[in-house]
DNA sequence: TGCGTCATGTTGACGATGGCAACTTTATAT
DNA sequence: ATATAAAGTTGCCATCGTCAACATGACGCA
């Protein structure tokens, strides 16, 4: 019986790590800043500010790992929503939706995960995350090359860049509609999921995109909800 | 002559405010890395820490110059981009390279500019950037109208929810591409001009995308460059 | 000319932070 | 049972952002 883990301390303190990543993913969901101290966290922890030492060389590693965090709860997510579907295209348009909705109901976590602030002077990610995003990624073109052209572009190797710009395509455009929608740089946010649907759907279709029914002139401008 | 200004220090020092925003630029630019400190930008403008406090009144709000100045020579550098050249198409695709070109090589200071390492506990941006950021939104819109559907579409008030879904959509995948650039997440940066004129390419006419020729496997993963 | 005022820059201090070193405690392996 | 490694603690340091008080120069007005 390796761990008992009641919710006594047992012993030293039973699994922090853990306990500091969650620690660090609910002050980023409560206050939305990525300005939180490293000593926090152990205080939340209920351990010493040089605890968390233990577990990660440095803060950067710690953020990596809460990164890494918000990419594994984003590929369930998208994977849930996709389960029971049938049709390629829905499984696409309800993936791509709960990849919006999660990076815009977190915009700290998804600015703390695409917004550079790891790659301090050196460059590479750390690997904890790198490996997390690799999977986010494989789930998403697996899901856009089957949804978006499964039936348009034949999956031979003669096609292969065709597909990967068709990816990189909408990956691009999805990323960049929800960190603009997490910035407030667009919206109102309520709106996400309409907005994301119309732009895929017009991304697919050739450039006939018509955007639902909004208040002319509130999709731009300060931030809605 | 308010300010004769010369390379000795006339009176009290001239003109800081610009000079710490430049010295900013410049760290910006040399560590690729936003975790630079107020005091530092102090010594390199050679005065004393708590100046820059006499011209911003936080360090969020310098982050927020040095973020408008970031959005400012990006609109200039788009719009020097496009003098001279009369098919909209052309200068849609021109516009847009210098766009991507501007936030591959200067991924620290673009990250400040989206990165969302403004929006603190509050929700608005700083006014000053706000103010920036729009005009950099007006070029991009007008050029996207005219080169991207100006004939394909009539610009009648009927057709506003079309064109505004058509400036969002050009704009988010821009965006995203740029930041995904930028992260390294793919790669290799050096042919992000060709990857950006493929991905619009593709917008325009429908999801007929094809790579520009990469080694296979290579666009995406580690950085390339 | 002299003087007051305001903008600008300086000095010094405070609490908090990230990180290091040395020490202590617990778990595990021999 | 005892040594060893893992996990947590205390104390310390340089640095950071920021505040308060003070100094210095420029400019307007008498």
């Amino acid at each position: 019986m390796p761990k008992p883990q009641s919710h006594e301390r047992p012993y030293h303190h039973g699994d922090l790590r853990r306990a500091i990543v969650m620690a660090a993913l609910e002050i980023l969901h409560e206050t939305q800043s990525l300005e939180f101290s490293l000593r926090e966290l152990a205080r939340r922890a209920g351990v010493s500010h040089n605890a968390p030492y233990k577990h990660f060389a440095d803060k950067r590693e710690l953020l990596a790992a809460v990164s890494a965090a918000g990419f594994e709860t984003l590929t369930k997510r998208m994977a849930r929503e996709i389960v029971g579907l049938d049709n390629a295209r829905e499984r696409l348009f309800a993936m791509l939706r709960a990849y919006i909705d999660h990076g815009v109901e977190n915009p700290a976590l998804y600015s703390l995960m695409f917004g550079g602030h790891l790659s301090g002077p050196e460059r590479s990610r750390p690997a904890i995350e790198r490996a997390e995003a690799e999977k986010t990624k494989a789930l998403l073109a697996g899901v856009i090359v089957a949804g978006g052209l499964g039936r348009a572009i034949p999956h031979i190797s003669r096609n292969e860049r065709k597909i990967a710009g068709a990816i990189l395509a909408c990956w691009s455009l999805v990323h960049g509609l929800t960190l603009l929608l997490a910035d407030g740089l667009v919206g109102p946010k309520k709106k996400s999921g309409a907005l994301g649907d119309s732009l895929v759907q017009g991304i697919l279709d050739g450039l006939a995109v018509e955007l639902p029914a909004l208040p002319p002139g509130t999709w731009i401008g300060p931030q809605g909800s």
